[in-house]
DNA sequence: TGCAATTTTGTAAGCGCTTACATCGGAGGA
DNA sequence: TCCTCCGATGTAAGCGCTTACAAAATTGCA
């Protein structure tokens, strides 16, 4: 076996990659170092002499060189994105909580991959799907309304999540939110503290989004305590917009006054604003003809006519406590699963 | 050189991957056929046989195989990831953006990174910077209020990029938008036409941003072309909130009658509705005693007391034209810089 | 001054995939 | 029957990086 002729014929292998950007390959090249030394320069730093530290960050300078990502991510087993999977980012809601998500990852190197599940099971297990094979080390989640499957499938990586805007210790999924139920629940006993007795409600879909459930289970309940009755046909469910809030209020109002509500829980403040401005127009006085209340006190909730009783949580702060949980679980990926429980806050205003 | 020991010792490398998820030569041996196969069964299943086809497909399923999508891009320079910088998701209108060109983008197979830039040209460089590392093929920036660097880092990457949310085709890059400037120019005429002659402008920050500065040149302009004055102390900037909008009437209508502007042109609805709140809590008749219009239509404009004059553009549909542009990008790298004008669409109401 | 301990740098394998090229086995034409 | 052609499959290189291990250079200390 020994060496007759060339032993590598000049077979002239592909050349894919046209005149593209710098690899590091180039930099060492031009720094007249192995290609380890220049990917410790900007790895581990302090395991590379200060010349030639300096000599290799001229080096990558002057080559405008960008580190490629999918090679580091072949290599290292890490690839630096987060995954983030919300119903909409038509809701500012969720917009916030991106927000602070974000800024609890940046600091740390994470990009975020973003995905928006429309309240849809299916499509967000297709989220998560494309999520995995980008690599995502982890994923936060809204809510836990989601098929096993993507549970499932998230166990089978190895990759972690949390759930954020929801808090259930009973749920074998570490949370970051707060109890739906708990805070319906005061906001249902500030109308029967005001001394109403006829309820009705007006609230966004409920299918494929446990918290709406939640909300009204604790609305319900509050009112079973009380004695106070609910009659069925004065739960009305439809889209959260100022749209249905609007209609559902006319709809109330036209009711026999025998019958008509006296207090009106919204399931967000967008269907009670629209209520409330469904009320100027005919002319009805809040709270003398009825009351209402919200949730989420969003900015325009505080000019109303009259300002709307409402509660909020800090959703800013829900994403930001997820990226610290996240981060948290990927530090120790054996940790036992956490629970985060956020206080909303009632605010009192002249609408009940 | 004969070969005379076992020449590679059994130095036993790294194991690095854990037993982490299924790699594509497990489906290849589990299927008993080379990688090459399994490769082509997914990328290009026309040139694979039907028999071999379903045999490769059912082990790759049996394994739970989700491919991995570094190997990929390094092996085929191709990342099928797309990138777009939004000011700040905390605005309905980028958000209605962004759905939109994942609405477009995703049946083509592209997922997409998303970057807040804050208003901040740095902190979209960075973004960007970082959107590069991970190969996006194309990057979708709102406006055009970016450092040079930024383009500059774009061009020596060949990526191919889209300006949306303005149009100008004096602009050496693709966009897809509309003319601020020509936008607010009508709705400065409304108020001509209604016979207003003392105006006030309240608007959002105006430094990086551009799109701000063409909104307030069309009113200038216009006004100057009516010969109307507009005192410089009449001009109220802040920011984009209903606070300032609500806080710049108090101001504005505090001043003694002779001077007091008949007319208020704000940047966006929520400048308005922030003011038209005000004058409701002041005891004022709009539009008696003022005139005020405002821009984007948000869903509540109509709803407020009275409704609020205003212009929109879809938004959505710019995401949607934005993202078809970026294909067409994609498609033809080659073909000249593309613009496309959309039209907002005036909403006349009884503000004015 | 000499040698071990420590730091700094180099060598080269391999991450999971795609793809140029080689090979193999019919089908079809002469 | 032989040969050509073509479709189906295999072979193996290499994408840009990290990192285990080896080698070299430097330091510390007796």
């Amino acid at each position: 076996m020994a060496a007759t002729d060339d032993p590598n014929p000049p077979k002239r292998r592909r050349r894919r990659t046209g005149q593209s950007s710098a690899s590091l390959g180039q930099v060492a090249e031009l720094a007249g170092v192995s290609t380890a030394t220049v990917s410790r320069a900007f790895n581990n730093p302090d395991r590379v002499s200060e010349a030639m530290r300096s000599r290799i960050f001229k080096a990558a300078e002057q080559l405008n060189w960008v580190p490629n990502a999918a090679g580091r991510a072949l290599a290292s087993a890490r690839t630096r994105i987060l995954g983030a999977v919300i119903p909409t980012l038509d809701n500012e809601i969720f917009a916030r909580q991106v927000l602070g998500l974000q800024d609890g990852l940046s600091p740390h190197g994470y990009t975020l991959f973003l995905g928006c599940s429309r309240y849809c099971g299916e499509a967000a297990l297709t989220e998560v799907r494309a999520m995995l094979e980008h690599g995502v080390e982890g994923i936060m989640l809204v809510g836990r309304d989601y098929p096993d499957t993507l549970f499932r499938l998230l166990r089978a990586h190895r990759t972690p999540h949390v759930l954020s805007y929801i808090y259930d210790p009973g749920l074998d999924h570490p949370t970051v939110g707060f109890r739906h139920d708990e805070i319906f629940a005061q906001l249902t006993r500030a109308h029967l503290e005001a001394g109403h007795r006829r309820f009705a409600l007006i609230f966004q879909n409920v299918e494929g989004n446990s918290r709406v459930a939640d909300r009204l289970r604790g609305v319900r309940e509050t009112l079973a305590e009380a004695a106070a009755p609910l009659p069925e046909d004065q739960v009305l469910i439809g889209e959260g917009t100022l749209q249905f809030g609007a209609d559902s209020l006319r709809r109330l109002m036209s009711l026999p006054e025998a019958v008509r509500p006296s207090a009106i829980i919204c399931g967000n403040d967008t269907l009670a604003i629209g209520a409330l401005s469904m009320a100027q127009r005919m002319g009805l006085q809040v709270p003398k003809d009825f009351a209402i209340s919200g949730f989420d006190n969003t900015a325009i909730s505080e000019m109303t006519a009259p300002p709307l009783y409402t509660a909020e949580i800090d959703n800013y702060l829900v994403g930001r406590e997820a990226a610290e949980m996240m981060l948290r679980r990927l530090k120790n990926r054996k940790a036992p699963v956490e629970h985060l429980e956020l206080q909303p806050r009632l605010i009192a205003r002249a609408s009940i």
